[in-house]
DNA sequence: ACTAATTTGTTCGTATGTATG
DNA sequence: ACATACATACGAACAAATTAG
């Protein structure tokens, strides 16, 4: 075992048991050296290397610092952004921009097995882990089946919650369809990243009884979430 | 720009036009380094960049090598691409650039359940639908569970083929990761789109009994394909 | 607004260990 | 056994960015 290795080993284990909370500053490298006994290369080796696993990032002249981990979103039937998060050890959270009813355009309306031009709830906002963003979503309702639902997503701190006190009680997601596209100005302001960054886009559609219940848009930062799929066990 | 950048594109560029066919060694770093005009540490620091995007890869004691290349072998794509493809109206088909064993990265190792440094197969290639690229795939076997395996990939049409000569009659995705990339040049070369472009990419886990038996990463061109979630329905 | 100190990034030099052929 | 070539590690210096005062 090569003494970067080892390094890197002792700093990842001090990291995952919480020594250094997210955006925490390390110590100097010259100072994480001598602690080590090794050169300041030695150290950056490690460093380097747990900065390619996502645990560090650093910026010249600033420091080193603890990542906020990249969250493992789960794409299960029942997806629920609050829950996912809060079990992973997270705080879930989000933000509405704007929560308007509206006549449906036709690809609404057919995904929603709606009329076109029958109306519809749209909700825009960004989801939050720990307080910091990491999608933008856009989701669509049938107001005819939920008339008071603004007010519920309003009063309510999740989705699920402002659906349970319409009566939705548990809802299923039925097919969700995934792709990447790159963030615009405004989607990268809004996500706190670069323009030009990578987005994952997924598109879910959720049902209750009979009846389509949700059609959820959702533009992940790529670079703050991994979805994954929980294949079934053998 | 950096010494060590400028020196990575250059050689990106020169992987990129072919200088250097598959499997090719490169000119030791110290004579990079006279080339370049620079210290040994600097042309490391770019090879060691360009290993992370999986161009090169070094053995030591033996030099480093260009780890793909567009060099054709035409075979089929494992079961479930080609069947979904073909399932949906298109001609699914691929090419594979590169088959080669060689010592296990550490990550590798450990999705594998192997010893690091254990022998692995390393497939790369690109997935095709209608002859047009859609994806760039490289597959990672345990070469002690399968040493026939790149005799089999050569001769058989498809992997689930491959795997049947092995011996491997059923195996099982257990687990699949989601994440979206910038493409770089090289990878947007391959694929035929822009560098800058979205990348979708999925990182795969496959069982055999109680053998993990294939690592599969995949970097989908974005604007080619949507990756759907079939739910289970209640 | 400016300066100085701090801190990471880059580059050189040098030496030794270890695997390959 | 031997030379070659990559891997690791130390030391030194300066550049570039940030932060504190």
């Amino acid at each position: 075992m090569s003494l970067w290795q080892s390094i890197a080993d002792q700093l990842r284990a001090e990291i995952a048991r919480g020594k250094w909370p997210p955006g925490t500053r390390l110590p100097p490298e010259t100072e994480l050296a001598a602690r080590f006994g090794v050169n300041r290369h030695t150290v950056r080796h490690a460093t380097r290397v747990l900065a390619d696993e996502g645990l560090l990032y650093s910026r010249r002249g600033a420091g080193v610092f603890i990542a906020a981990s990249p969250v493992d979103y789960p794409l299960s039937e029942r997806v629920r952004f609050h829950r996912n998060i809060a079990l992973s050890g997270k705080v879930p959270g989000r933000t509405i921009d704007t929560i308007m009813t509206r006549p449906s355009g036709e690809v609404e309306a057919h995904a929603l097995g709606l009329e076109p031009g029958a109306l519809v709830h749209v909700a825009e906002g960004i989801s939050l882990v720990d307080f910091k963003p990491v999608a933008l979503f856009r989701t669509i309702y049938p107001a005819d089946l939920l008339p008071e639902l603004p007010a519920m997503l309003r009063r309510e701190e999740s989705v699920t919650g402002a659906l349970l006190a319409c009566g939705v009680e548990d809802y299923q997601r039925l097919s969700t369809r995934i792709t990447a596209r790159i963030a615009d100005a405004v989607q990268a302001a809004k996500l706190q990243i670069e323009p030009g960054d990578a987005l994952l886009r997924t598109e879910g559609l959720s049902r209750w009884n009979e009846r389509m219940v949700e059609r959820a848009l959702t533009w992940w930062a790529a670079e703050r979430v991994t979805l994954t799929l929980p294949h079934v066990d053998s």
